[in-house]
DNA sequence: GTTGACCGTGCAATACTTCTGCATGATTGA
DNA sequence: TCAATCATGCAGAAGTATTGCACGGTCAAC
């Protein structure tokens, strides 16, 4: 509805590069070039200018990023708006996040949101936190929940709006026959000289595996990485370490696996929030999403809870 | 920059029908159609509903309507502060106004623009009042100077920031040895019984005239109809009637035609007044030349201006 | 200093989106 | 009942954006 250009003016200035920006945005340098040229054009502006062999922003251009995030927010408003005005608005969501939440929260969502507005279409994308926020940007999610890990936008980003879902505690993972595995709770230190299993690096579980271990005082001997949850347990069901997994999470069975849950101050947790763009909030099936994921989460760190073992 | 479907959506609902829109936009109906079509399914709302052999808008067409003025507006605010943080901004102006202000007022006020932005190209076009306003919303005129007849967009209208300009006082018009050309001023219904000379029908100024005679109390006899101000002096000239002319309005010479000053309460005039889309004031050529206006309108308005007998 | 890698931009060919022209179905008023 | 008017869908045409490639410029390492 915005001219998409200021999109791509705004990768460029996150990136630094036109040719990083377009690989970015899955254009050519020469597309993305051509095109700010053309912007410029029209709002008669000089908007980059050449430095060194990359460009950089002028004072006009960084201008128009910041206040184009209002504009952005004032049409997501005018959007809902329009939404509210029609009853048989067809409402589509399109909700996005990483791999537990997407399994652990958003269908109930989905469902809540499709009684709700039964002419609606829920869409669950499941995608990396930093890439969810690329889908809100890109109109193609509406609603992302995302697992807080560091290089995320800030919780103040005038582009969205971000609110805290759930923490996520994290249990450590041992084999049944572990002399940890009779224990309630553990402190995470207490695992300290173990072999450790860890997700592959780079990805965001990886990360908070890492922080939290600092956090503890020790720094993990990783002896082997797993992208799945199921290679996981596989590995520590074969005595060949221990790992941490987050509460919601849920494990195959069949694996002579524990969980211990971790004590501490604080408990080693995950932090998930979700974000939408910022005024979209009114936005009636959104609405719905929003206060389904609340009480799917409520749901999900109730107390008593007898589950989570598996 | 804002999506331009905004716009048929709004001559949809100012004309009614989609076919009258398209004729308006110089579009088939088909592609108005198709474009309103993808609109309401990128918004997911229902825009158009069939009414009769018509359409109708939806209540959510109209909520987006009237929301999208203030994003128009918000946006004219952002490229005038882009433009203002940009030292070296080409600033392109385009100045629209009917026929005796695009004589009389523009062009000091593009001199006063080029010489204030050295790097600013300032472009003058002669429009109907109506005109003016589609070019403004058209962004294909910048600033518009029009007189005030009925049908304009009301000096409240969200879309636009008017002010007034000048009162341009009417003269009557009387060949040389007319009993009523030695008088140094005169009351319009004193020539109430005269044949007129008035300019085509539908035109701005012969609904100027006929209001103004109206308020004097009279209808005029329309015997000669005239579009140029020439034809019109050559008319009166000719002993053919009188004529009533904005003091604005230079005439040629060469005609034994005199100009009388009307009085009365009010005094016969035209308002003549200045519009921008909202939002544009402190763009910075914009803003020169919105001064450069004022100053002109005062200079035209001057007491002991002696040269508009001419 | 020179070389090689990297970056931004311009140009012609191409892929895509949008518009047109016409046919169809529906509605209104004579 | 008939003719006029209107919105819409579809296939082809027009226009716009994108690609692929070549060029000139800049930086860093040798």
């Amino acid at each position: 509805m915005i001219d998409p250009r200021l999109q791509v003016l705004r990768v460029v200035a996150a990136r630094g590069t036109v040719t990083a920006a377009a690989h970015d945005l899955s254009y050519t340098p020469s597309a993305v070039s051509h095109q700010l040229r053309g912007l410029a054009r029209d709002l008669g502006v000089t908007l980059l200018e050449p430095d060194g062999r990359g460009v950089r922003l002028t004072a006009a251009a960084r201008v128009l990023l910041e206040r184009a995030d209002e504009l952005y927010a004032r049409w997501e408003e005018i959007h809902a708006e329009v939404a509210e005005a029609d009853p048989e608005a067809a409402g589509a969501v399109r909700l996005c996040g990483f791999s537990t939440a997407a399994a652990a929260l958003l269908p109930s969502v989905a469902a809540r949101v499709r009684a709700a507005h039964p002419r609606s279409t829920v869409r669950i994308i499941e995608a990396d936190p930093t890439e969810c926020f690329e889908l809100l940007l890109a109109e193609q999610a509406d609603l992302a929940v995302v697992v807080a890990v560091p290089g995320l936008p800030s919780t103040t980003d005038p582009r969205f709006e971000q609110e805290s879902v759930l923490d996520d505690p994290l249990d450590l993972l041992v084999p049944t026959d572990h002399p940890l595995a009779t224990r309630s709770s553990v402190l995470l230190r207490e695992a300290a000289d173990e072999s450790w299993i860890l997700d592959r690096p780079g990805s965001p579980f990886h990360q908070l595996t890492q922080t939290a271990c600092a956090t503890a005082g020790f720094s993990p001997f990783v002896a082997h990485e797993a992208a799945e949850w199921e290679t996981g347990a596989a590995l520590v069901d074969a005595g060949l370490g221990v790992g941490l997994v987050p509460r919601l999470a849920r494990l195959p069975g069949g694996y002579r696996i524990t969980r211990v849950p971790l004590r501490g101050d604080p408990t080693p947790a995950r932090h998930i929030r979700s974000s939408i763009r910022r005024g979209s909030r009114r936005q009636p099936a959104l609405a719905t999403a929003l206060t389904a994921l609340a009480e799917a989460a409520r749901r999900s760190s109730a107390p008593g809870r007898t589950d989570w073992q598996i």
